[in-house]
DNA sequence: TCGGGTGATGTAACTAGTTACAGACCAAGT
DNA sequence: ACTTGGTCTGTAACTAGTTACATCACCCGA
């Protein structure tokens, strides 16, 4: 058999010499149109076509010094509110005209270093991160290379990179407040590991100097709504005078919710039950979730939009808390 | 004020400069460094410390003609089965040293079109695409471009491109046995909007010709738990015999759920209810949930895996049909 | 002392684009 | 007739890396 002519991708040069132009008539075909003569643009069309030829992106960013690539460092796609808060970011850089990298992280700060590595690698031109909790080893990276780096789901305005988020701490206490106001005095509250989860520490925070007698007993559970249903067997043991279930997370307060419907406990005439997050079918359920809405979509509207602005003008965006909002559904109820 | 000093970033040359050795050097360095004497490589070292460089990806790129980057075209990322389907994607990519750019086309060919061809205009190496309905510009672009491109959420051993996917058809095949097997005739067949989504499309083939006096019933909703609810009340309304709703995809099956709760009806007492997916929460709720389980994250690994291979040894893979499961839970009973 | 092998390093060409500058050409103005 | 200006195109340098090949020092054996 013949040797097979190694069928490489058509370059410029390519191009050119089947045009009979240079290749900076071929880049300009490509770039100003309208300098070019119309016989000899149409005729380097012609030979584009011909060759299939489609440029390197790789080369023009060498050029440009630019790749219109962001990066996004997340916990996990698992969770809505992270796919809400991505969804929100990707459709929002692609009006800046900037692609979106994901790497997930699991909550993990070596790991996530070691993405940021490869992002960076790939050629970010900027990063998102979630929550203020980060490696030492991520922190020189972002020093060394000067990329901007925005945090999202968390506020805080002295910290090293803008955070653009919600107020985990206020939001945790809108919930505690709301339960309180209905005269509820003994809460289960029931969150996610804490140990990993920077927001979650927030929102517990919030919770430890309750009011007016108010009595709360935490328990720690997966996040997810299995964690949520499973930790309710030991709520009811622990706790015969239960008022009311405030979970951290949406996500949990379903799963709590499905398990004490299974043991026949009424929501919200036994127990009221309180979420945290409005997800899309909090309104739905039966009966709808009670909850404090964290604005995900807006959030990731947001950064994308101030890490465009950053990247493009260089002008580093403003820390920025989005409010959250009681959302006072069927869960909840005075306590009789 | 002095002009300020150009800060631009270090390249090669500038730390050859300052270690005073060869370009050649630094670059044995960074990639081979058991090659270069240890004094010569630590005074490199040092001298890319001092100046903070780090090499730039898209120089590197143009010499080996690889970015490392997949892009994926997804609908969008607020469905949990993409959510699901990308964290398994980007994290055995991940696995291959490959970064992972997502795009969302909202079921839109012509922004799909658009997408790829920015996805196209980054670098990417390979292509994953949702379902077979695409526009002709995408086939052209991928034809023109030939970038391995592969097909999840679907199967069809015909199709242009390699399908990694699972068997919608028969999922919803499998759920329709489910319910005449229990008893029911009467059945609501809850669907999202069949027009732009092949999937949806191709569990409703599956449903064409019941048997034994099977009589379906089609509504057509919103691709989400308020959509599934919405519906009920016409559900509700247009069949006073209704024995099971099929809903084919399972957060529609939630809202069916909780609002025939909502409506006092029993289930799976008064009407069984089934849906097409088994999401994490399908286990936990109150009734728990039965339906067939589509291998999201297998498949996501799967179709991994394989790009991967395409785009690292040229190796095409071969249309894959992952079998759906059902999954009997307590949502659905034989019928009275 | 010479040839050969090895190891470390440098030179320069190469990747695929962009672009500053130069030059050719043609028409209009002086 | 000669300059000027504008349009179009080409040459070559430039971006920031990698790498084939050349070079040189050094050591060993003949």
């Amino acid at each position: 058999m013949a040797p097979h002519k190694e069928k490489k991708r058509a370059n410029l040069r390519d191009v050119a010499r089947i045009a009979n132009v240079s290749v900076a008539t071929v880049s300009r075909v490509l770039n100003t149109p309208k300098v070019v003569q119309q016989d000899t643009r149409e005729r380097v069309e012609a030979a584009i076509t011909e060759l299939g030829f489609h440029p390197s992106a790789a080369a023009r960013a060498i050029n440009s010094g630019r790749t219109r690539i962001i990066g996004a460092l997340i916990p996990t796609l698992e969770s809505d509110i992270f796919a809400l808060t991505l969804d929100a970011i990707e459709s929002r850089l692609d009006d800046f005209g900037l692609s979106l990298v994901v790497a997930t992280t699991d909550e993990d700060a070596d790991k996530e270093a070691r993405k940021a590595k490869e992002l960076l690698d790939v050629g970010v031109e900027g990063l998102i991160l979630s929550g203020i909790s980060h490696s030492d080893a991520l922190h020189s990276l972002i020093e060394r290379t000067r990329v901007p780096a925005i945090v999202t789901s968390y506020y805080d305005a002295t910290f090293r990179y803008p955070t653009i988020g919600y107020d985990n701490h206020g939001a945790a206490r809108l919930a505690l407040d709301h339960l309180q106001d209905l005269g509820h005095r003994q809460v289960a509250v029931i969150h996610g590991p804490a140990a990993i989860n920077d927001r979650i520490r927030e929102r517990l925070r919030a919770l430890i100097d309750p009011q007016d007698g108010v009595s709360l007993k935490y328990y720690e559970t997966e996040f997810s709504v299995a964690g949520g249903a499973a930790v309710i067997d030991r709520v009811l043991t622990k706790q015969t005078q239960l008022d009311a279930i405030l979970c951290l997370s949406d996500v949990q307060a379903f799963g709590a919710l499905f398990a004490l419907q299974r043991r026949g406990v009424n929501v919200p005439q036994d127990v009221s039950v309180m979420g945290l997050q409005d997800l899309p079918s909090a309104a739905q359920s039966y009966p709808s979730l009670s909850t404090v809405r964290l604005p995900a979509r807006r959030m990731g509207r947001l950064a994308a939009e101030s890490l465009a602005k950053w990247v493009e003008d260089d002008h580093k965006p403003d820390p920025t808390c989005l409010p959250c909002e009681l959302i006072v559904r069927e869960s909840t109820t005075r306590k009789h």
